[in-house]
DNA sequence: CCGCTTCGTCGAAGCGCTTCGACGAAGTCC
DNA sequence: GGACTTCGTCGAAGCGCTTCGACGAAGCGG
């Protein structure tokens, strides 16, 4: 393996000049610098990590932190990864991915402290992140996918979920739905403070109350059995539903499942949107599920950009964005078969 | 941050007594490691792993190359993620992730190059693999999940196609079936030597001949669409069909959906089972899927075991292990309604 | 044509760690 | 009880790179 040394021996020039072609730091002739260059690839030279990363106290290595439950990656966080990899690539950096799930506070910790990762972007943030504070602790620069509870001194992506929300119920309150039920996350995910849960859930109560109708929502379990409890408890609540809304990826197979079940058919009888889905996923059900889809590998792309930004350039400046997901209209949705019966309260808004 | 200097002096040792304590690579008194251990407790010292690197030639740190497509991990790529990152978390390393597509393979050659990667496992191994040839040029130490073609010079971890085919027809056969139709990944994949599409393709020919049946196969796109039209195919090659194994999971929707359509009910009238499949995934169909359960995290962690005593031990050992997946019956077998008619050939191994 | 800045290059001093050789002290063997 | 090994520790020499200060050679204005 040929060192800097032995590119600069045959070159006939310094170490130094070698170091500055490679890094740009100080002007060199063209003379010099080709000379260096055909050096170089004589050797088939590469620089040594690890000998740069020492020298310059930063390694060029971003890490993008993923927890990694047995749900497995959908189609979404996929696009991201794939997102911010190729913006890491463009801006000179590495990106690594690191499976540290949420308890091993302490792996965290000690990677962080190893000084091995120049910056991090988080994703599934909890609005509450202990993650968050070890990292800060550390020093380690920070962006996130999702947001904490407060965010003034945070840079974070995020997708818009009161606007995805609000396009969603709109298109289904245009096609002339009234009662729309929310299929959340599980009840203990709610608890334990995911943001897009509480999020959407409140976005979607502002977006039927804005349309003068009553929000039901409940909570499921994220399992293809807690989506067809879920839809048993949605026909309980709302027992003229029309439209579901689910944000629940994973349960939504259950609330097909089910609506087939009780002879329902989709959308003829219930029109179904799923939330922050991918066209793969979407594709997998019959009919192809309407569904507002997420802006993944953008997603990953600015986070990384943020990330580049904050260590090359000041570093105290802040990268807060948010991004709506898609309306992507697909087989599972359509006019209710029953027109509404008017519900209490204005409906001045319907046309939407 | 502390560097290794200070708690030197803290400590009133020299430097190398500190880095033997850390080490273990000669021995040093309980009272001297004490005083050590002290000085580092009080100054919250963290080794600096690239200086670490630099001297110690290792990085400690183990790459997991995974091509990442747009079609997303599924829980059993996870259940391998995580296997593998718990058994490198034990044998002292970090695991990182690398997606690395197919085609940058240039991108690789300077991952490699860089020494930043004590060892690398391969996952979504092609018959022949470029991007094991350029590893090996780099001298890397590699192991693989799947196989290449020539496998003498390599060590592998991969999944017992041979006996997952075996165990999955022998269930079938077992119920009574006799004309089962295999759905396997695309024609393109297949062209493109895909090793679990190529051997579970001769496994399924060998095994159903030696229950005296004829295999059938068809090749489905990776889609629901694909599902679709594969089971069309699979009634116009073999209208008395009573069973399907599929190996294409994302088809497998498609598959049942088609079924459905045709008035056909899972399992009465049609049998299927899932091959290498999650029950995360399993589950998500209305029934539940019989599936052959892929060995994920074993396999992960067996490839990282492999590899680190590759770095550890000599050299030179060569590591190849075969797990078959499990058979897991669940909602979408049963015997076939109409019995099987005695087809042609000997059916002396049907009480399997 | 003199002092001044800019350009292009060099040498040397680290970055924070591992590891080798050395060496006194203590234990072991016949 | 002398020769020899083992134990525990130290100092110093790197690992391969970046970066700082220095310095001769041009280029510039007045």
């Amino acid at each position: 393996m040929a060192t800097m040394h032995d590119v600069a021996r045959l070159a006939q020039v310094s170490v130094s000049t070698v170091s500055y072609v490679l890094t740009g730091t100080r002007p060199i002739s063209q003379a010099t610098r080709n000379k260096v260059l055909a050096a170089m690839a004589q050797l088939d030279y590469q620089p040594n990590a690890m000998a740069r990363g020492l020298a310059s106290r930063r390694s060029r290595i971003l890490g993008l932190l993923m927890p990694m439950d047995e749900r497995g990656l959908g189609a979404t966080e996929t696009a991201f990864v794939t997102g911010a990899a190729a913006a890491a690539s463009v801006a000179g950096y590495h990106l690594v991915l690191s499976p540290v799930g949420g308890g091993n506070l302490d792996d965290l910790r000690r990677l962080a402290s190893q000084r091995m990762l120049d910056g991090v972007v988080l994703m599934e943030v909890q609005l509450a992140d202990e993650r968050v504070t070890v990292l800060q602790e550390a020093g380690v620069p920070l962006v996130l996918i999702g947001r904490t509870g407060d965010t003034t001194t945070l840079s974070y992506v995020d997708i818009d979920f009161d606007q995805t929300v609000r396009d969603a119920v709109a298109h289904l309150v245009g096609l002339g739905h009234r009662q729309i039920v929310y299929v959340n996350h599980s009840a203990a995910t709610l608890a334990s403070g995911y943001g897009p849960a509480l999020r959407t859930r409140d976005a979607f109560t502002a977006a039927m109350t804005g349309h003068g109708l009553e929000p039901v929502m409940i909570a499921a379990e994220d399992s293809a059995a807690g989506g067809r409890a879920a839809l048993a408890a949605a026909f309980a609540q709302a027992p003229e539903l029309t439209a579901v809304l689910a944000m629940n990826e994973t349960a939504i197979f259950g609330i097909l499942g089910e609506l087939t079940g009780r002879g329902l058919s989709v959308p003829d009888d219930v029109s179904v949107v799923s939330m922050v889905t991918s066209p793969q996923v979407a594709e997998l059900a019959t009919p192809a599920l309407t569904a507002m889809t997420s802006p993944g590998s953008a997603l990953g792309r600015i986070a990384i950009e943020a990330l580049t930004s904050h260590l090359d350039g000041p570093a105290d400046l802040r990268h807060q964005q948010l991004l709506p997901c898609t309306l992507e209209v697909r087989g599972s949705t359509a006019a209710p078969r029953r027109p509404a019966l008017a519900t209490s309260g204005p409906t001045s808004n319907d046309g939407v």
